[in-house]
Formats: structure tokens, sequence, C-alpha cells
DNA sequence: GTAGCATTCAACAAGTCTATTGAATACTAC
DNA sequence: GTAGTATTCAATAGACTTGTTGAATGCTAC
């Protein structure tokens, strides 16, 4: 084999990965997955994909190595293929944000007052957390803080903060985080609380970031979070 | 702006990003640039292109803003953006390796011997260097050397190595490293010195991923390498 | 077995990307 | 100015990518 023909090889075989991250849906599914495992007709709603076109971009995701998919009864249960694959998306992510006038010029307009309230980041918030100085919500659908969360966070889905800010304790510092620093959910939770008379900030990172950097993490529902959440859901049904 | 109109707009404007590197040729302007900057002939030379074709593609990674290009004179000399795009390139190109077993049998058909000698990493590299237990060539082409390269590194590009032979103290070990871990010039170095009876092994990493960490650099060419390389011009001419 | 569901496959039209050509631009050196 | 060089631009044909349909597969529960 040639020089030459190696090269093409080699960067034809590299091509195979740039691809898979050459479509907008595909990084958004590569970015829920990075929340954790979901099944095709889940990652299709969250992404507003109809399921035979989510299923084609995953399995685009799947050739490249990227994502796996296990099935498991009627489903199909996609994951990321390998913690690199999350420093990846990543690492685009990041390049984006920073080298990407049109990116950032976006940001700024979708998060309009993400300035006024300076972030806390990883270090400092596992700081105050070993000393108790803070209440920590995972403000993200229920299901992902079930499949992991920060240890010691309370799952308080964004949409229900506000029916549920009793369950906070006063005087007491709230950290919100969310899916990831593109995410609004923990913004929104920051709103609600200030509105509330709370001190809240939000983390400047998600789960995902938490969870490669090897910080504390736990999963399912804690005691007490589980008793809040079966309160909530009959104060649902009662309606 | 809703939700779904950011994210579109946002995952979109990465995908531009994606999109860059969903093509080998792109990849391979980008890993020539991971050596130093070169105008659009000598990449589309390096990496067999016509230059219409070369420039066409340079311009798609300019818009990603992946590299930047300057015009010098009657020339356009690219480099890329920042250092982070190195990263970027390194990412997905290890990734590659480790998940495409594609290009794990590519590499192993190709790189025949790799495994019989074992390779230095940096850090040995340096230790080695400080002990002075250790004479360093550059294989690759003299105009990269000259661009950059590793602190006290001699520049012995692969295909004059057999001719200058005689430079090498004898009883030194000899490292050799090249433009990176998919670059045959230090195999084939080590190759040519083992035949000759030095005691030699490659780097594990390219020029790029020691200036990446951080470790010492110089460029232009020291005094005793202008000597060695005007010797050797000198015995081309005579021909 | 049958019904029902989640996912994938196959075919297709519309859109996008690629390499090549040859012409246009922008600069240098005289 | 003129000649010469490096790069870019514009047009084009051919090859891939995308999203949609509707049908096929493969599984579960009865």
């Amino acid at each position: 084999m040639g020089s030459r023909a190696f090269k093409e090889g080699f960067y034809g075989e590299l091509a195979v990965l740039g691809k898979a991250l050459a479509n907008p849906h595909r990084l958004e599914l590569l970015d829920l997955l990075g929340q954790g495992e979901r099944s095709v007709e889940e990652l299709a709603r969250e992404a507003a994909l109809s399921v035979a076109n989510a299923s084609a971009h995953l399995q685009v995701l799947r050739r490249a190595r990227l994502v796996e998919g296990e099935k498991r009864g009627l489903r199909v249960i996609y994951r990321l293929a390998a913690p690199e694959v999350f420093e990846l998306w990543r690492t685009l992510r990041d390049i984006g944000g920073t080298r990407r006038a049109e990116i950032d010029r976006l940001v700024q307009r979708y998060f309009t007052d993400r300035e006024e309230f300076e972030a806390v980041d990883k270090e400092t918030l596992l700081r105050l957390m070993t000393e108790e100085a803070v209440t920590v919500i995972d403000t993200r659908p229920e299901v992902e803080y079930e499949r992991g969360h920060i240890s010691g966070a309370r799952s308080i889905p964004v949409e229900k903060l506000e029916r549920r800010l009793a369950e906070l304790p006063r005087g007491v510092e709230v950290v919100a985080y969310c899916r990831g620093p593109y995410c609004v959910y923990s913004d929104e939770a920051v709103r609600v609380l200030h509105r509330s008379g709370f001190e809240a900030r939000r983390l400047d990172a998600g789960f995902p970031e938490w969870r490669a950097a090897g910080y504390p993490l736990a999963s399912g529902f804690t005691e007490e979070n589980r008793v809040a959440r079966v309160c909530s859901k009959a104060v649902g049904e009662r309606r």
C-alpha cells in the first residue's frame, strides 16, 4: 500500500466521523444522549423529528461508532458509545461557542440576562456542598434525573418549580443546574427563584460535564425526593 | 425567539463546524496546518489536490473559523485559527483511532512493524534530553523544522537520513519524531537506524502534540544544523 | 396463533457538496 | 505601464444527503 493510498483511507475513515457531526439534528441527538440513554421515540420527540428520520440519523451515528443501540423488548435504547464521544461533542460545542461569532450572538439574544448573575463553577459548588451551605436542584425532566444526577441534588423540573417553592429551605442559597451551558432550564429556574426572594445561581456546566469531571453522582430517586414527587403527582392528578 | 428556533440556530451553526470536518481533504489540510502555516500551493501539493480545489476547501475551513489566511505579497498563507483547533482535530483523530476498527486495521497494515519497538512518550523523552542521554532527530521536511521543532532536535529529513548517518554520534540512542502518531517518517527513520547499528526509537507523538503539551520548542536552524544543511545541499548540487 | 407496537427499510424527489474547467483578481518586479 | 504569478471566482456535471412516504420486520402479550 502506497503512502497516498494509506492517507486517503485514513482521512476518509476519519471523515466518516466528521460526516456524522455534519448535521444539526445529529448534534442535537448526541447532546441528548449525553444526558443518558433513550429510546428512538423519546429522542425523536425531544429533537422534534419524525421517528423514521430520527432512526435514520441514529444509524449514521451508529455507523460512525459514536452511539450504540441495544434492543430491550419492543424498544431500541441508544446511548453514547464511550465517554470520549461526549468529549468530542463538548470540544466541538466549545470551539463553536468561542470561535463563531454567529453562535455567540444567538446565545446572547436568547439568554438575555445571563450576565446579570454570575454562575457557580463545579469546584465552587462541590465546596459549597461539603459545607452544606447550599440547596442543589436538578431542573431537567424527571427521567433524566433518575438516570443520573449530582449527588445530593433534588429533582425539581423547571416547569414545576413555581408550584414547589415550599420544598426549598428559606435562607439557604440555591444552585440550579440542567443539561449544559447552552440549556435554558437553570437560567429560567434562577429567574423564578429570584422573583420569589431566594438567593440563587446557576451552575456554569450541566450534568454531563459534572460526570465527565469525575465529581460525585447518584441515580434513581432519593427518599426525600420520592416523597416530594409522589405529592406533586397527586396534586397534578387532583386537577 | 422560541426555544425550538434557538436550538435550530444553535445546532445549525455548530453543524457548520461539523461540515468543515466532513471531508477527507479538509481533514488532511487541518493536519498539515497543525505542523505550521503554509501557502495554498504548498498545501495543494502536499495533499495531492489541484490549487483551485485546495483553495475551495480552505474557504470552507475559513468560513467555519477553523483556519485563517493572510495575504503576504503574492501568496496567501493559511494557519490554524487557534490552538483549540488542533485539539479538535486531535480529539477526532484519537476517537477514530480507538473506536473505528476500520482505521485500526488500516494502520496495522501500513505500519507493519510498529509493535516491534516500543515508542518513547513525551515525558520520557524530556527526561532523556535533560540527562543528555539521547540524540533527537526531526525527520520532517526542512521547512517544517524551520517553522518550529523540539528544542535541541536536529533536522534530518527521513529521505536524507541514509546519506547523513555520519552526523550522528555512535553509542548514543536516537529518538526520531515527525508529524504525529499516524505519520510514517519516524518509523522509517527507526528502521534505517536499526539497520545501521544504532539504538533508536520513535516518539509516540508528533511535533504538534509536543507543542500543545507546552514542552520546550525552538525555531529556525541551529548553527550546528545550518552547517550540516549547507554541506548536504552542496553534496546534492555536485551530482 | 393474532393484534399491536417500536423500529427499520426502500424508494424517491429536492437539495447540497465536490472537482474541474477557464476566466478574473491582486499583487510583484521590471 | 507590461508580464508573470498565486489565488479566487463562476459555472457546471455528477455524486452524495435529507426528509418523507408507506411497507416490512421483530418483538410482546394475550
